[in-house]
Parts: C-alpha cells; structure tokens; sequence
DNA sequence: CTGAAAGCGCTTACAG
DNA sequence: CTGAAAGCGCTTACAG
C-alpha cells in the first residue's frame, strides 16, 4: 500500500446540515474552550465518576455545541484496542449471515461501535492464521461467533489466548453462559417430532446436516427424543446423512422412497434439504403432503415459496445476532456486573401446508 | 462507553503457530535491529523508491523474521485515514448483499484492508446523518455503493464532500468510468425478450420493481426494445408496476393472467415477484410453461428452487463486488496511472424450463 | 476532584 | 538516500 496525500479537512455547508465547521473539533478544543485539561475532557467521555458534576456539564455542553465526537482511532490506538466488532462464521446460508449482521448492527447502534465482517473456511489449512491475523491487526474490541466456526475449540482457545472477547451462538451450550447464545436445536427438533406425531405417523425419517455441524447431530437427538416421548422410535434405516444442501436433499430423499416401506413424513436437517425432498418427491410421483409430509427448519423465505408452503421449525435470527452483540458488550465492559440478561432463543413451529395425516 | 483496564499483551505457544512473542513488535524494534531510523523503516513499509536497495533488503528481511505488520490504528491516526472499506446498501436481497461483501473481500485479501457493512434505508429522515457519521468517524478508505443508495446523489454529493472515494454499482452509468460498476440491465432484459419472442410469443408482459430502484425502469427499457427489435412492442396494458416482493408478485399477476387477453409470457423485475407469478398461476390453474411463459431475473438459487426450474437473466454479483473494491483501491491510491482494467460486468441468461412456445 | 508529562505506533514536514 | 523533531488525538501513570 502506498502513502496518500493529506486530504482537506473541508466538509460543505450544504452536506452536513448546520454545524459543519472547516475542521472537526478535537479534546483539545473542547478542552480549551471548556478551561480545564484534556484528561479532564477524556474522564468525561469516558463516564468517570471522579469529575465535579459542574465540571462534568460544562464540558458535556461544549462537546454538544461543537458537536464533538472522539476519535475512535485516537482512542483506539491508546486503549490498545479498536470499537469494532468482528463476526467470524462459515454459514452458507446468506439469509442467516445478514440476519445476524442485521441484528449484531441492532445492538451497536449509537454505541460508537461498528462491524467487521470475516467470511471462512474450516476446512482452509491457514484458517486459525488468516482468524488471528484479524484479531490481532484489527485489536477487535470483540467477536461473535456462529455454527460451525462457533463449535470450533481450537478458535476458541486462539481467542482466549489472544485475549479477545467472544461470545458463540450454537445449537447447544459449549461454554459459560455469559459466552452463549444457545439456539436448542434438540427442542426444535422434538416440536417437529410432535407434530408429525400427532397427525398419525407411524413411519418417519430424518435427514440429517453434515456431521462437522453440531446442529445436525442435536436436530436428530431433539427429534428422536421428540418421537419417544409420542411412543414413536426413530428407526436408523430411516435416518440418512445429506449435507445441508439442495443436491443432498434430492439425494437423501431418492434412497428413502425407494425403500420396500418408505417413510410417510420426512423432517430435514434445513430447508434447502427439504427443497431436495419436493424435487425428489415430484420425480418419483409422490404428492406432498397425500403421500408424504416434509418439515424442513430454518423457515427462511424460500419455505413459504415452496409449492406446497414448507412447514418448518423457525429460529429469531436477527435477535440471535442481537442478543450475543448485547453480550459481548457486557463481556467487553467487564463492569463485573453481568446483567441478569439471559435473554430466550426458543425456536417455534412455522406450521404450513406440506404436512398432513398419512393415508 | 467506559475505559477498560489495559489487557495483558501475551500470546501462548500454542496459539500463533512459531513465532508468537510476548509483544508484538514495532517500528522501533524494526528500525533498532536494522540499525535505521524508524522513518526509514516507514519508507520501506509504504514503498517509498527512495531507499538504497541494500537497505530496504535488509529492513525486510527483519521484518520478515519478527513477523511485524504495521499497525493499521497508528498508520491511520497518522495518514487521517483508515484502511477500512465500507460497504453501504439498502437492497432487501440477502444473496445479493452476501455476494458483494465476498467479492469485495475477494478483492481486498492480503492488502490489509478490512470490510465494515452499513446496511441503511433511504426512507429513514436519519439516513445521510447516519452515513456522513459512519464516514467520517471511521475515516473509511472509501465505499462501495450499491443500488439503490449508489443511485442517491445527495448521498453521493456528500461523499465528494467528505473527500471519501467512492464506487458505485448499478444499472447504468451514473458517474466517472472509474467510479462505476455498470450492470447494463437494459441488454439482459433485452435478452429476455429476445428469447421470448424466438420461441414465438406475441402477448408479453412485464412485472416492473419499485419505481425508486433505477434498475426498474433499465429492464423496462431494455425489455421494451428488446421486443422491438423483434418486431414486437411492450404494451402499456400489459406493464404493471410490483414492490421487488413475493406478494407484489402474485398480486401484478393475478391483474394479468384476469385480462381479456392474458399475456403468454411474463418478464419479471426480479426471481422474488417471479416466484409470486407460479403462486398466482396456480392458484389461476394456469400452467408453467404451457400456458404461460416466465422469465425473472437475478438468477438467485431459489430460481433453480423453483418447479419448474425458472428461466432467469444472470447477474455475476460477486465479481461485481470485486470489481467494485478493485476500482475504490484504484481510486483512493490515486497514483494517477488508471490502469486500463474496465472489467465488463455482462448479464446473461439462464435458461430453464420456465419458458416455452405458447399454445 | 484535577492536571502536566509521557506514551500508544505510526507519519509528515523539514533538513541535510 | 537518510534522520531528528514534531505531531496525529487520544489515554495511562503519576502527582497533587
């Protein structure tokens, strides 16, 4: 990279609304202008108790007039740390990815802190390297993580060491709850169970997500406990391995309605799975929900675009990346006062068309 | 935002692999053991052509053995800069959006430029406050823009202001070749009405997205001449004016396919309202293709979701992303030798078995 | 409760 | 081609 000339400092009138001034004020100024030192302006923006409350609304005035906001790389760069948030995760569900962004930029608002996004690869050899890499560089005042990287110990032993707050949205609790947002799939997947329950079915399959996902091996936990509890097993000629994606779908689906009995009601590991299953169902002749009912889970939008609408086990995304924001946060002020904040992600049942009782 | 004690600055052996110290080093542990001036160190960093050979080598070198990497916060307090992108965007397409920040990623990899996301809603009386905040308190390297916020000009007036280098994506050419990424969406509506007309349709219709979206009215346009040069015209009674939504979708085509004369074919704005034109045709017994051709546009992986299989015009959107990034570093390095790189960013179609000759 | 000094890790502006 | 000084806008550590 290479050097840059200075830019000006000139902003317009007609941009900025009113108080646009030629340069942006500095503590200095605030400090000048309010007659007292910069380390008393820097106490007050930073909430210490220990300024006069006369002093403290003197200079809060000034800075309010001026319009004065510090520095976050000045601060930054003396705190050691940056006000950025990272978020690392490896999802390919793009509708996941900017519902958590979306929720995580809810939480920040107005906080001064912004997001950093990090895309990644488990499988890359120079993953953990490329992850410390930008937590060190970016001194990220903290980072939250989602399935599967959220799952991954050696990351997390790497954040710790690197001394880098985190928190971990996962299927099931992996570490202190003031770290977790737990999503329990397992309950998900036994309100699935239920309900294929209840209609009547007797002869029910799971196809389940890639094994490297914590959420594939507590889905089908969650729904064979779900079957149990209705007197129902989940039998393992009826559970097969797909790999969260379309093409398995089709796949998984194929070998099971091929069998001599083949199941009445199949629950996916995720939508994309279940959209395999309409294809797979569709080519061999089989009417959804007449002959089969599918339950698919994450309720993205596509599930409602499906013919017939998909019945699927929703999860409050956008709040998931909320409330581990809101966390992190906490974790990062480390005021020793951990809210008693324990924030609820229930998933539900988004029930639709694509089930019904067998014939 | 309160301070926070300063963190222990230790890194465990475990964690970076070899090479991890107790402190990271520095420009002075660089410039001591080089036996330089840390200016002359900084010259090395930013490839000033002013340094003897022997000494860059040996700067190097060192550099290279302590694993140093300038720190980003320093270099940007001193150059009034950060070595932050940032991406600005209201477009409701969650593919859409993940696809850009991941070509713009493509593009910044190993340049030690880092993408921060500011999702925002023109609609919001907040909105140019809120960018010219995120701005100028990040001191960004630049922004990508996409649509529709790259087609706002007060936004972009403020940008020029701000000094902020910019580019901006969309559908036509809004500004300077070297801030622009085209999408040339009137040629791959064009190619829409060319397919349509070639399998022998007469009675075409378009669905059109929000009127605020530039990107509307260059596939109206587009569709538009496409048809004349086939011969045909876009008739006014068969344009009807959608929201980019599934509902808005359904709602336009049920208005059509209840017409006298009902169209053969549909081009929508976007696979969204597309999708919304399979439930109206259904829900119409209406057959797809055989009663009636569709044709959407974007490509999104529901396209291939759908049944049957939609016919879509293709948008490459993550080399967009990274085109995008690769003209803003161009941009903002402002050595004045613009490459002549003009990457061509062409839609196409996809085609499926949403189309077919009318009855 | 408040402040003067030194420092965070870099760069610019100025000399040589 | 190279360097000593001053500065970017904040904070810490230490006094008072």
């Amino acid at each position: 990279m290479n050097s840059k000339p200075l830019r000006s400092q000139t902003a317009s009138d007609s941009a900025g609304g009113n108080a646009t001034v030629r340069r942006r004020a500095t503590i200095n100024d605030i400090a000048r202008l309010a007659g007292v030192s910069k380390k008393t302006v820097s106490r007050v923006i930073n909430r210490s108790p220990f300024v006069k409350v006369e002093t403290r609304d003197k200079v809060n005035a000034i800075i309010k007039e001026l319009g004065y906001r510090p520095d976050p790389q000045a601060r930054g760069l003396a705190f050691r740390r940056s006000f950025l948030i990272g978020m690392i995760y490896d999802n390919p569900n793009p509708q996941y990815v900017v519902n958590v962004q979306q929720g995580i930029l809810d939480a920040v608002r107005d906080s001064g802190l912004e997001l950093v996004v990090h895309p990644c690869n488990r499988a890359d050899p120079g993953f953990l390297d490329q992850v410390q890499t930008f937590v060190e560089q970016l001194k990220l005042f903290g980072v939250v993580l989602t399935p599967s990287v959220s799952e991954d110990d050696e990351l997390v032993a790497m954040l710790r060491d690197l001394d880098c707050p985190y928190v971990r949205v996962a299927s099931v609790s992996l570490d202190e709850a003031e770290r977790m947002i737990v999503t329990h799939d397992a309950a998900g997947a036994a309100e699935a169970a239920r309900h294929l329950a209840d209609l009547g079915h007797r002869h029910v399959a799971f196809i389940s997500g890639l094994p490297s996902f914590r959420s594939s091996h507590e889905r089908r936990r969650g729904f064979a406990e779900g079957l149990e509890e209705c007197g129902l097993s989940l039998e393992d000629r009826y559970v097969v391995e797909g790999a969260y994606t379309y093409d398995s779908g089709v796949a998984c689906a194929r070998q099971l309605l091929a069998m001599d009995t083949p199941p009445t009601a199949i629950f996916t590991g995720n939508d994309e799975m279940a959209a395999g299953v309409y294809t797979a169902a569709r080519d061999a002749g089989v009417s959804i929900p007449g002959d089969l009912s599918v339950i698919g889970y994450d309720d993205s939008p596509m599930a409602a675009r499906l013919w017939p609408p998909l019945t699927s086990v929703r999860l409050p995304i956008r709040d998931m990346g909320r409330f581990a924001a809101e966390k992190l946060i906490e974790l990062a002020s480390a005021e020793g006062n951990r809210s008693a904040s324990q924030p609820d992600v229930r998933p539900g049942l988004a029930v639709r068309e694509s089930t019904a009782g067998p014939r």
